[in-house]
DNA sequence: CGGACCGCATGACAAATGTCAGAGCGGGGC
DNA sequence: GCCCCGCTCTGACATTTGTCATGCGGTCCG
């Protein structure tokens, strides 16, 4: 019995390779691959593959936004993410997403072969390195309010302009700010981006 | 005659695909792999490659340095580079460390053999996209000093703490910082920082 | 029903940051 | 030798920011 493998990476280098290698193996086959985000999702729907390898950051739309899609419209494929630098908050949104593997690109192409039969026979599997850093990295601590503000303060941009995006006002936005700084134990709101990216939770 | 390649990537998956898929190219062969900057450097030492082919993020020491050490070393080493999102001023500064090939991950592996051979013959190669975009983005503005003191404030932060770190007197690093943040056309120091790193400048 | 609590907003105040003018020093080019 | 430029610093000022006390409208629960 042969899997059917959906192969999608925004670099071409990897890809092919990872694409050759998996094919070597002779109970996989990759199906298709894709470049960006929907494309991966294109072709999804036209070659129905058992297993999706996505990468995490793609142009178009991220490997958890086509996991989401790709539940809806194929829930039979199974949906695993690769990727390069694993931020806890990541993997949260992507098992949420019901995404059955995550692992980094860390892992040789046999392990890689292995994971996905792992993942095509119904069970899950989190990198461990990967699972234990979102162990640590816990929830959270943001409200909905707070996490978006920071988002938008995530460029650098002024409270201004922060404030006129969130629809808020001025001091609100500064509120907002000061607590997800103190919730961050960060010194200022440039530095508790920077964590709350690091974590995932932005 | 086969030329010898030195293949360093952290990420373990690509750089196994790729040994694999260069390693079917009858005129190369792989002699070393390393996942580090240092270890990079050690397999130079040992096993004096033809081609060395590097990846510009990596633990320890990133490409171009590990290029430079090379050029010293190994005189006889050509050196390339692979890279996942090319900044433009990556690419001068690893011209300017002798580097004779620059190439996005967005190739594929039969060109990126291609160019190993046109490297090993003593060309030069670099990614016309890339190229384009560091003319575009020209030379930096920046003084030595102010790229340095931009530095510092990358993690966000305080004047006070950059100040220490680059042994310099709060008013001074507040001059640097405005300074950098108009030659950037920027509206606060944070918001310059990402502008100088998505140019390659710091 | 009433109180406790939470998210959200406001305004006032304190601290950090950005901007500007000026000034001494040293090196490199004409 | 002289001039220009970059490096460093100072002091003063406007603007932006961070912090805090407080108020208002909900929901949850006894």
């Amino acid at each position: 019995m042969t899997v059917r493998v959906l192969l999608a990476d925004d670099e071409h280098l990897i890809r092919g390779a990872l694409a050759a290698l998996l094919g070597l193996e002779d109970d996989l086959v990759v199906v298709a691959e894709a470049a960006t985000g929907p494309e991966a999702l294109a072709m999804a729907r036209a070659h129905r593959p058992d297993v999706a390898v996505l990468d995490l950051e793609m142009p178009g739309a991220d490997g958890v936004k086509v996991a989401t899609a790709l539940r809806g419209e194929l829930p039979a494929c199974r949906v695993m993410i690769v990727t390069g630098h694993g931020r806890p908050g990541h993997l949260k949104r992507a098992l949420s997403a019901g995404v059955r593997g995550f692992v980094p690109k860390t892992v040789s192409a046999q392990r890689l072969a292995e994971i996905i039969r792992t993942v095509h026979a119904g069970n899950r599997y989190v990198d461990p390195e990967l699972a234990a850093d979102a162990i640590a990295a816990g929830d959270s601590p943001l409200t909905a309010r707070e996490a978006e503000v920071l988002e938008f303060a995530a460029d650098g941009a002024p409270v201004a302009e922060i404030a006129e995006r969130a629809a808020l006002s001025q001091g609100t936005v500064r509120n907002y700010l000061s607590s997800a700084v103190s919730k961050l134990g960060a010194e200022n709101r440039h530095s508790a981006v920077r964590l709350a990216r690091e974590r995932g939770w932005v």
